[in-house]
RNA sequence: GGGGCUGUAGCUCAGUUGGUUAGAGUGCCGGUCUGUCACACCGGAGGUCGCGGGUUCGAGUCCCGUCAGCCCCGCCA
């Protein structure tokens, strides 16, 4: 093809076919790029070949017009060798050309030039099919291509069985907001479109299939993030008779070839693991970014009895002060310094606290508003030197810790202490339930068939908020790729649990009795995981946003600019489904 | 549901304190050009200043509303 053409193939005559990348016009000489999948090559339109009308239609040939050309591949003369091409060495020197097909003047550049800006992702998404010809665009498609081929080899070496799964479902109430389609032959009722397999794979258990995995497309109605699309694609995997050593070590088996198959780097097995508390106590995070060094540490104890009223206040009200020492930071500029507090109102702190320490004690912030010995056991506590920033946030853990966790991140940012690398982690025994904010009910942290640390057991019913369960998230370099646990697959157990979510038995049978059923009939142990794999492509890619990794994406809006979806339907064609618009 | 940024030529953008004829680069059209590679040079066409309303003698510019795109919070078992 046109982009893999290299100096070995000199003298070879080749017929090519692709789209006018850009021409150049010199007058008498042509010369026109030629695009196709692997690349761009160099096609000279030479008179002293070429017949008068030939050069008048080679003029003529304007961009993304798509083409076939007949010729010899020949070096190019030595100064007119373009280092910067990967074909730069050689050119087609054509002897035929023909218009495959015409095209109009496109509205946002394919072939764009060093300094050129890329359209606005707006027309980008308008005009996907001119997008999507740009080599960056093609090579992350590709990229995507190439982890979910590694994926299904490995998933087969490892005897795992890929089961399809309905795209029409029974809607769940729980979770995330239903994609709802209308049943035409039952007026009144509605499928659900799958936000997971998660029930499917646990009855697919049931039936048998002890090593289940699937590429799905799950859809989630829920707004948009520049991470977050609302059909998106998961690996989904379930295993039976394992415990969570097995499910992590399959995972694991997976990513390490995906990242050794398509980007040629190393990951060191088994992963980090981190029980979820430790990861809040040193990170503030259950997404800890590795790559940035620096930990906190608890400061209460040594500014309980501070005269500083914030420190003190915090610990008095059963808050805590914490805080983290930033290598190098005394050396922030006071604009730097001020953004911090913005940093940490971003997550919900009233504003950050800190000091700058050099040889003579601290400057600025709170440093001078310690007693002499609380500064030195500040700085003992936090292991910091002359030349440190530290900063703090004083109050409860549940406003605290996202403001860490963003000062942390951010000043890593800042700093230059992001280092490079591949941090995978098992975050692991998240906690089974967590508090609803407006009730106080206890709510699945996962989902309902998640199940639980035996040695919380007695603590089921009077304690629930306490009870570690057997869900675990994997996070890369910060950013959370999947999650899943091992299942309950007693009856009596799984009941006590939806019990303490007040989900009794009728109700139980109503929103999942089909699983429930399956249980009473012979339900292996088993469990699994879910990775969103548009996240995994986007890292591999190195792009920050989904959309760059997914062909035909949604805008913010959940819409699609090129075909125009969502649309209005004909009364007639609602009226068949037994739909009436308010 | 809330907050922020953006919207001016096909595309990417500039546009001062509200002022008379809204600019640049690129693309497009025409011309010159035999080694270019974002070809170069000369000339030309091209505008519902997102849309609606208001303030004003006068609005791209100020105000209100609205639409669209992007980022974030909520939400995403």
């Amino acid at each position: 093809m046109a982009g893999e053409l290299r100096a070995e193939h000199v003298g070879t005559r080749v017929r090519l076919a692709g789209w006018v990348h850009r021409r150049r016009d010199l007058g008498g000489l042509v010369f026109i790029g030629l695009r196709d999948r692997k690349g761009v090559v160099q096609v000279s339109c030479d008179p002293d070949v070429l017949s008068e009308a030939a050069m008048e239609g080679a003029r003529r040939l304007g961009s993304e017009v798509v083409v076939a050309v007949e010729g010899e591949v020949v070096a190019r003369p030595p100064e007119a060798v373009n280092p910067d091409m990967e074909t730069g060495a050689i050119e087609v020197k054509a002897e035929a050309i023909a218009q495959l097909a015409p095209a109009e003047t496109p509205p946002i550049l394919v072939a764009y030039g060093a300094d050129e800006e890329l359209s606005s992702e707006e027309l980008r998404l308008r005009y996907r099919f001119l997008d999507l010809r740009r080599p960056e665009m093609q090579r992350n498609l590709v990229l995507r291509h190439r982890i979910f081929q590694s994926i299904r080899r490995t998933l087969d070496e490892l005897e795992f069985i890929d089961v399809e799964t309905p795209m029409l479902t029974r809607p769940t109430p729980e979770g995330a907001r239903d994609y709802l389609v209308p049943s035409r032959v039952s007026p009144g009722e509605f499928y659900a479109l799958p936000q997971s397999p998660q029930l499917y794979k646990q009855i697919l258990m049931v039936a048998g299939f002890d090593r289940y995995f699937q590429i799905a497309r799950c859809l989630r109605d829920e707004d948009l993030r520049a991470d977050r699309q609302p059909e998106f694609t998961q690996l989904d995997l379930e295993m039976s008779f394992v415990s969570e050593e097995d499910v992590w070590t399959a995972i694991e088996t997976v990513m390490v070839a995906v990242w050794r198959d398509v980007a040629g780097r190393t990951v060191e097995q088994p992963f980090l693991r981190m029980p979820f508390r430790d990861a809040m106590e040193r990170y503030g995070c259950d997404k800890p970014d590795l790559r940035i060094a620096w930990e906190l540490r608890d400061l209460s104890e040594v500014l309980r009895e501070s005269e500083f009223r914030i420190f003190r206040g915090a610990v008095e009200s059963g808050g805590r002060v914490r805080g983290f020492r930033v290598p190098g930071g005394a050396q922030l500029s006071r604009k730097a310094l001020d953004e911090l507090d913005k940093v940490a109102q971003s997550g919900g702190a009233p504003g950050a606290l800190w000091t700058k320490l050099s040889g003579s004690g601290a400057q600025g912030g709170f440093g001078p508003k310690l007693a002499e010995p609380e500064l030195a056991a500040v700085r003992e506590r936090l292991e910091a030197l002359d030349g440190d920033l530290i900063v703090v946030i004083a109050g409860a853990d549940d406003l605290a810790n996202p403001a860490l966790d963003a000062l942390r991140r951010h000043l890593g940012s800042v700093m230059g202490a992001v280092e490079e690398g591949d941090r995978f982690l098992w975050v692991t025994e998240f906690p089974l339930f967590e508090r609803e904010p407006e009730s106080d009910d206890p709510v699945p942290s996962h989902h309902p068939f998640t199940g639980l640390n035996l040695e919380d057991l007695d603590k089921l019913e009077h304690d629930p908020l306490s009870v570690r369960s057997r869900a675990y998230d994997l996070v890369y370099n910060g950013s959370e790729l999947g999650s899943g646990s091992i299942r309950i697959n007693e009856p009596n157990l799984q009941r006590r649990v939806l019990a303490v979510l007040g989900i009794g038995p009728e109700e139980a049978q109503r929103k999942f009795g089909f699983l429930l059923e399956a249980f009473k009939y012979g339900a292996p142990p088993h469990g699994g995981f879910a990775i969103g794999l548009d996240r995994v492509v986007m890292h591999l890619a190195g792009a920050s946003s989904l959309r760059e990794v997914i062909a035909f994406p949604k805008t913010t809006a959940a819409r699609a600019l090129m075909e125009g979806a969502p649309a209005p339907m004909a009364d007639k064609d609602l009226k068949e489904l037994g739909i009436k618009l308010s």
